[in-house]
DNA sequence: CAAGTTTCTTAACCTGGTTCAAGTAGCCTC
DNA sequence: GAGGCTACTTGAACCAGGTTAAGAAACTTG
């Protein structure tokens, strides 16, 4: 079943019933993507928040001089997309895309909002993943400003170990936050040690 | 009333009633703080969430070279504290300092989880907060990767009009990611055009 | 497998921001 | 009002990381 997953992570936060379990099921949309689509594109509205099952999306941000700013993988248990659009019904800043096929399901804010408002238990997981997510960017502020790009590498190996294998790493020189050509030269510098 | 402010504020995301309301109240402890003085200290385990009624505070992190980054600063309506520590009860990173002098209230971890046991609608009102400020973190993360010190201090200013008069300099350049002196380089190179 | 496209690397040069060291200015406080 | 803080500024030397341009691998697709 294609949303047993997504059941089980939410198990984790709050119990369940049947009646809850199969009224969530109804609300979710389970989509199948080709390597290289969109999800969400910068400009339109957000479709809704965008649960993982299966594969690896990125968003990221284009600025004024047309460079793209990775601000998220999401793999296999993530929820992913644009909050802001999505919580405001505002075009997004933000494009999604599918570095892999992908199979995934779509929560629209409408019925999201439904969902909540007929069982605020839902209120409760989304309060915890968002307040867990808060931590992760905090954290992840912090350090951009006190480690140097070296050791932001190689934590980001320690911390997402399975992704270097398939996400190319110009999007991961992006996520860290630096050039493709920058990283490079990091390791090589690693190598030679 | 000391804890009229933190209703209003939640009643602009949920309707309280008068149980709720005196419920809650009596889960705040109320607290005067001194210019200089801390509410959190790292290294030690968070004593709760902190809600700002007047005066300004800046939580910030200490790296292993012993300078600091600020990672928020709190005026009125805001609440600040270390989330992490909050929530897994583990030791801060982070120190909570008064710019000024402050009334808060805090809420306790234990408290706090009564709370949302027994009125799950606040689950609602942490929810949005929660959202609301991934949405803010996001943003700031991608300012930092593609504008620079410049325009992030412009922004600065245009956001929190109000805080330049009573934080001092260094501590917005740490919250930009800069040097006080860059930002005294910035500050010239602006007056001169 | 040949041709085209994208990813990754290398190297020379450039720049935004840091470091260090000194000086100035605005405080408290006695 | 002199002495001692702390905040802010200046300038020179320096460095992490960016830019540009080119080539080398690695993957498409015909």
């Amino acid at each position: 079943m294609e949303t047993s997953n997504i059941i089980n992570s939410i198990s984790k936060y709050v119990a369940l019933d049947e009646v809850e379990r199969l009224y969530f099921n109804s609300l979710l949309s389970p989509l199948k993507i080709r390597q290289g689509e969109f999800t969400e594109h910068a400009g339109n509205i957000s479709k809704g928040m965008i649960y993982v099952n299966t594969g690896c999306l990125m968003t990221y941000f284009t600025d004024k001089q047309a460079s793209d700013h990775v601000i998220q993988f999401a793999t296999a248990g993530w929820w992913t997309g644009d909050l802001h659009s999505f919580t405001n019904q505002t075009p997004s800043i933000y494009s999604t895309k599918a570095l892999d096929y992908c199979e995934v399901l779509l929560l629209p804010k409408n019925d999201m909002d439904q969902l909540l408002e007929r069982f605020p238990k839902f209120e409760r997981y989304f309060r915890i993943i968002f307040q867990n997510s808060l931590v992760t960017h905090q954290h992840r502020i912090i350090q951009n400003f006190s480690v140097g790009a070296e050791e932001r590498y190689a934590q980001f190996q320690e911390k997402y170990p399975s992704l270097e294998q398939y996400v190319p790493l110009k999007y991961i020189a992006s996520y860290l936050g630096i050039t493709p050509e920058f990283l490079s030269k990091i390791r090589r510098r690693r190598s030679e040690k």
